[in-house]
DNA sequence: AAATCTTGTTCGAACAGTTCGAACGAGGGT
DNA sequence: ACCCTCGTTCGAACTGTTCGAACAAGATTT
């Protein structure tokens, strides 16, 4: 399933998609300026505006054009449709309310983590997640409970397809480093992830799996390093969350 | 800014759309189901198929292929860049705590009412709404709202681009008794919706303008007929909404 | 267990559609 | 009042897309 490349591209498809992502990593912007950074003639990215405009995904604006909240009605959708996010999110506010913390449920798809649903608790503190947020399973504690509950052959296509980039110095970048720590978060049965994202960020995180063993995502428990730490966060935390995600688990396989 | 037909739409793109709405609106489905609802050959949908799923906006699936989470990425994005949201956000959760009910917060994109937020009460009741959700202005009291603060010239665009389609028997049809309506909403200053859109349902709205009279949405409050009625529906829910709304508008010019 | 559907996938060729660049019109800035 | 920049339109060359047929793989049936 793991096809290297495709072999013959809609182009003209990819290239309004690439426009979507344009103006979604770049802000708002008028034809000229989209030309000019994908490398297109004017007259060809104002018919491609044009046609997403008819369809809700981009939307005319101060500075030319912003994406359309057509895509939100789909992102919700997509989300919804998720088996995990009903049946985690009561579960998710309820650890909130009970740690204070920022508790995230995240899932799996094409070897990125999503995160799905995001509860914040009284004293979350502010991080660059958002619901919706695509991140490297690798730098995530919820996604490396992901992958340790994923077979090697897999993890090592994730890798193979996405590297391990970092985000800090405490990333972990070797695949073996990796390898290692899957091991052990099979043992324990939960991770850590230790200023690996975000300096002074801890967390913990616990795979979700179905009745086959097959992982359909993770939940995970995060905030300041000061406070996520020693006994509380391998102890106290690491409980909840695993009899959390016990419960989701059980939910989840009569639904 | 209202053009009616498009000169020349990227057609490829379009159909790539197309295979995304299909997906939305049908659920999973494989290329030979896709191909023959939409009219086109299976090798086609295959292709955008392949080239969707490069840029992960659709997943495969068991039944085929799914709309992926890339979308709740852009969706996110598109709801967190809203002015409306940010700033409405805490004052919802605010009223929803108050009244127990549900609060919604809407905008107009395109002639049509997208919600950005809905913050749920105690007693909240379970609606079609979900976030995201693309709805008809005229059906939605957030939406009358947000109408009346439109001059009737762009009111009236609207109204020939969507028509007044029809929910429940109580939907407002007719563009004069909607001009009649949206008079009685700018007198008083907020909108009711008394079984417009789902039987049994009521609501109050109220829209946000910023410093220049432009709606930039509106918030509302529904529940049950029975409890959203008389002076608690037109006086103390109304009141509160006024005030929050009034609040919120503030709070968005200085930002 | 063999056979027969159906499904997802690949390929080539004809065709249709997209792309580009130039030109037009409009708006803002100097 | 001028100029510059932006969004928009148009025609023609050409590139990319579409279709249908054929293949492979899996499921279901007999």
């Amino acid at each position: 399933m793991t096809d290297d490349e495709q072999r013959r591209p809609v182009t003209t498809a990819a290239t309004s998609l690439g426009i979507l992502e344009r103006l979604k990593s770049g802000g708002s912007m008028g034809p000229t300026g989209l030309a000019s950074e994908l490398g297109l003639a004017k007259s060809t990215v104002h018919r491609h505006l044009k046609t997403l405009e008819r369809e809700g995904f981009v939307v005319p604006d101060d500075d030319g054009y912003r994406v359309g909240l057509r895509l939100l009605d789909f992102g919700i959708y997509a989300r919804d449709q998720h088996q995990l996010y009903e049946v985690a999110k009561p579960k998710l506010d309820e650890l909130a309310e009970q740690t204070g913390e920022k508790v995230w449920c995240v899932t799996e798809e094409q070897g990125r983590g999503f995160h799905l649903y995001g509860a914040a608790g009284a004293h979350s503190v502010r991080t660059p997640a958002r619901e919706g947020t695509r991140s490297y399973l690798h730098q995530l504690a919820a996604g490396k409970a992901i992958l340790s509950a994923f077979p090697d052959e897999r993890v090592r296509d994730i890798v193979d397809r996405h590297g391990l980039p970092a985000k800090t110095p405490k990333t972990i970048t070797a695949p073996d480093a990796l390898f290692e720590e899957l091991a052990t978060i099979r043992e324990r049965g939960f991770a850590l992830n230790r200023e690996e994202i975000v300096p002074k960020l801890h967390a913990v995180g616990v795979a979700v799996t179905d009745n086959e063993g097959h992982p359909v995502g993770a939940i995970s428990i995060s905030g300041p390093s000061n406070r996520l730490r020693g006994d509380r966060l391998t102890g106290d935390l690491a409980d909840l969350l695993l009899g959390a995600a016990n419960e989701v688990e059980i939910n989840l396989n009569f639904s």
